[in-house]
DNA sequence: TTGCAACTGTTTCATATGAAACTAAACTGA
DNA sequence: TCAGTTTAGTTTCATATGAAACAGTTGCAA
C-alpha cells in the first residue's frame, strides 16, 4: 500500500507555479539542442566539417576576405572558438591565411575553391533543413516566427548585460 | 586603391542565397545560448547551482519522488549529465538518495528541504526573467510563440532520427 | 623617439561533455 | 536454477570548451 504523502502544491511564495516543459529558456535550449545536432550530423557526414566551420564557411562563401575578428563578429563565436576552427581549415585546405599589408595582427581569410564548393553543396541542404523545420508553419507563422525571434534576441542581448537590476532581488 | 574583385554572387546551383543571421538554426542557436548563459550566471550567482542542477530541482519542486532514469527523460539530459548533477547534489546536501525496495538498481530522489527552499527562490525570478524576455511581444504573439515552437520541435525530433530521406541527396 | 596602453590572434589550463565500457541488479526461458 | 539478456546508473577516456595568460603588433602621448 502506498504511503501517504503530504499534501504538496507547487506553488511558490506568490503563489506562481513552474513546468519546465512550458519554460521558455528550457524549450528553446531544447529546440536548438535538437537542431544544432541533426544539422552537425548532416555536415559531418557529408562534408566532414564541424557547426564552426560551417558558419566560417557561410560567411565567407560570398568571396569576401575577413579577419579572424570580423568571422568572430559575424558568426557570435568567441575569438578562441574561430581561431581553432581556423586551423584545423588550414590543415584541409579550406581556408587561405594571408598576413595584412598594412596591419600585420589582421590576417586576411579567404576560402580555397574546395571550400566554395562545399559551399554551393552545403547551402541548398541547408536551406532545405530549414524547410523542412518550418514546413508545418504557415506563411504567416514564419512571417511571425522571424519576427519574433529577432525581438527577443534584442531582449536577450539586453538582460545579458545586467539583468540583476531588472529581476526581483529575491 | 582597392584592387578590383571579381565579380561573385552568392547563388549556389539553384540560385539560393544564404544569409547566417537568416538561418534559423543558427537563429535558434544564438538565442538559446544568450538565454541560457544569461539564466546559468543568475542561478550560479544567487544559488550555486548550474543549469543541470536546476532542472533537477525543477521537476523534483513539486515534492515527487523520482528515479534518475525518470529525470533525464523530464528534462531532456541524457543520464550522464544527471548521473553527475546528482552526485553533485549529493555533496551540497540539495537532494536525497535511497535505494528502490522492489528494484534496488533505481535510486529513489528526493529535494531536501534545502532545495526546495531554494525551489521557492528561484521559480518566481525564473518567471521574471522569462516575462522579460517576452515583454516586447503582445499576448498574442506570445501565445503563437508557444505554438511555433511547440510545432518546431516536433518537426525538428522528427528529422533528428532519419534526415537524410528527406533531403536532398546532393 | 620611447614607453605604455590597446588590440589581434594563439596557447594554456582547468573543467565540461558525451560515447562507450563497465558494474550491479533484475528479468527470461529453457 | 542458472546461463543469457536487458536495464539502471556510474566511470573511463578522448575531445570540446572557455577564461585567462600570453606573444606579437600597432597606436598614442609625453
Amino acid at each position: 500500500m502506498p504511503q501517504a504523502r503530504r499534501k504538496r502544491s507547487e506553488s511558490t511564495p506568490d503563489g506562481a507555479t513552474l513546468h519546465l516543459t512550458r519554460f521558455l529558456p528550457y524549450r528553446l535550449s531544447v529546440l536548438a539542442n535538437t537542431v544544432s545536432h541533426t544539422v552537425a550530423k548532416l555536415y559531418e557526414k557529408r562534408f566532414g566539417i564541424t557547426i564552426p566551420e560551417w558558419r566560417i564557411i557561410a560567411v565567407l562563401g560570398g568571396g569576401e576576405t575577413l579577419s579572424a575578428g570580423e568571422i568572430a563578429q559575424r558568426t557570435a563565436m568567441d575569438k578562441v572558438q574561430v581561431s581553432r576552427a581556423i586551423s584545423r581549415m588550414l590543415d584541409s585546405a579550406l581556408i587561405l591565411r594571408e598576413s595584412g599589408d598594412t596591419d600585420r595582427r589582421k590576417a586576411l581569410l579567404t576560402l580555397t575553391p574546395k571550400a566554395l564548393d562545399i559551399y554551393t553543396q552545403i547551402v541548398p541542404l541547408a536551406l532545405a533543413y530549414e524547410a523542412q523545420l518550418t514546413s508545418a508553419l504557415t506563411e504567416e507563422e514564419a512571417a511571425l516566427l522571424d519576427r519574433l525571434l529577432s525581438k527577443m534576441q534584442a531582449q536577450a542581448d539586453q538582460l545579458s548585460s545586467a539583468p540583476e537590476q531588472r529581476l526581483p532581488k529575491t
